[in-house]
DNA sequence: CGTCATTTTGAAGCCCGTCAATCTAGGTGG
DNA sequence: CCACCTAGATTGACGGGCTTCAAAATGACG
């Protein structure tokens, strides 16, 4: 069992962090005036996960949304049989732990996949906002549906088609949101779980992509990548 | 390409049409008291499908939510290769077209699976419910959670494991809202684009489990089925 | 009765899963 | 500084399950 890291970590939000924001403009909040953001402001708290950090598990009470301020969470739900099953990726601007709105139990488990900074909301504090703000309820909508298109994706992308094709569409999901064709790298269990391949099987294209030059490793977690070729192969 | 049936054969909700929908209490609107129920009938319609009517395409102008009354909805999405995918299935009780919510088109297909019932609502009808009544947001947030759910079902569930173990859960899957170990059932090309597996295997599968005992055909688009038998196989 | 769509069945081949061994990198302690 | 340990990545060999291509059977419908 992996040990538990508690929240202990979270500290205030200040006006400098949420300027500074890399979410700025695309996350929950993005459509709310300076003043609303002020107001808000002082309900948040922000803190920072290492991978394999968890940000909350399956059942937990969910009082909080969490807003990804930057790179890669994974949410995770376990089978019947007790498999791992990677079904969603929450990049820079999403949000995660939506069930608190519904005042229900988180349905997933959220962790970190890179060095990454949440900015925490307390569920209630939205929901008493779009009471005062009835306008305020489409960008919640609008977050969701962010996290079924992703879902989507995932079943017509990620989960048919040959391994070489999988990977290649992952690698060019994860780059997606990155300059100079550079994308953040899971390991090869990670990538398993994803595509609903064997960590062997992940291991095995990537190292083939890696010989071909298709990608190129430029940190442990890190890799500049041939777009336009992957992209061929993705169609496969 | 399909014949595009239109929806002329919409007609007025009545409030018998309601007492005696079965998805009454389980609907979008089942938190809503008498009093706002009847004044929201008077602008939804009501309507039937049969099977491969289509509902909506991806990209239409979505200005309406459908509460599926009964039966089947497939909800289809295109990949980039032009291959269909299944993404979810909504059944008795569900609400699809939630994009309407958010002012974007539809982003999947939505295709009757069964002869199947429903109600059509202007979205805005909904919206404006809402900025009336706040304590409503969570119903809605309730229906997109519940898609999620049958998301994650679909990736954990249906595109893991043996072809034999995922058959056996979709059976499962279809049988859930059934008594007496009934299950509708899709057509075999359905099968294989709602498991990530060919028409082929799909029909192989369903034929051995016939000869085996495990379902019976009652109707061309029903059987009975041993449930406790397929439950040990969907664990494999 | 003939047509067409769907389902079923067959045979061949290959991709991926399984099991196992090796390699690499990072961390620890002597 | 280096031997040691461990987790993760890589590679190999083999077998099985699924896909592919093709043909036959079934069943709905005019």
């Amino acid at each position: 069992m992996t040990e538990i890291r508690h929240s202990r970590s979270f500290r205030p939000v200040t006006p400098i962090d949420c300027l500074a924001c890399p979410a700025r403009n695309i996350d929950l909040f993005s459509g709310a005036n300076c003043a609303d953001r002020a107001e808000l402001l002082g309900c948040l708290r922000t803190g920072a996960f290492e991978p394999k950090d968890t940000l909350y598990h399956t059942g937990d009470r969910a009082e909080y949304l969490y807003l990804v301020r930057s790179d890669l969470v994974k949410l995770v739900r376990y089978s019947a049989g007790g498999a791992e099953r990677i079904v969603q990726l929450a990049r820079t601007g999403d949000t995660v732990g939506l069930a608190a709105l519904c005042h229900i139990p988180y349905r997933r488990t959220a962790v970190a996949m890179s060095h990454c900074e949440v900015c925490r909301v307390p569920a209630d504090l939205v929901l008493a906002y779009n009471r005062r703000h009835p306008e305020f309820v489409p960008s919640i909508l609008v977050q969701y549906q962010r996290g079924i298109d992703v879902a989507d994706t995932f079943l017509t992308e990620l989960s048919t088609g040959s391994a070489h094709a999988r990977v290649a569409r992952l690698i060019l999901f994860l780059a997606e949101r990155n300059e100079r064709e550079e994308s953040p790298l899971a390991t090869r269990e990670e990538m398993g779980s994803l595509l609903g391949l064997t960590t062997e099987t992940a291991s095995r294209v990537m190292a083939e992509f890696r010989r071909d030059g298709l990608i190129e490793v430029t940190a442990p977690d890190r890799c500049r990548c041939n777009i336009a070729a992957l992209e061929k192969i993705a169609l496969a």
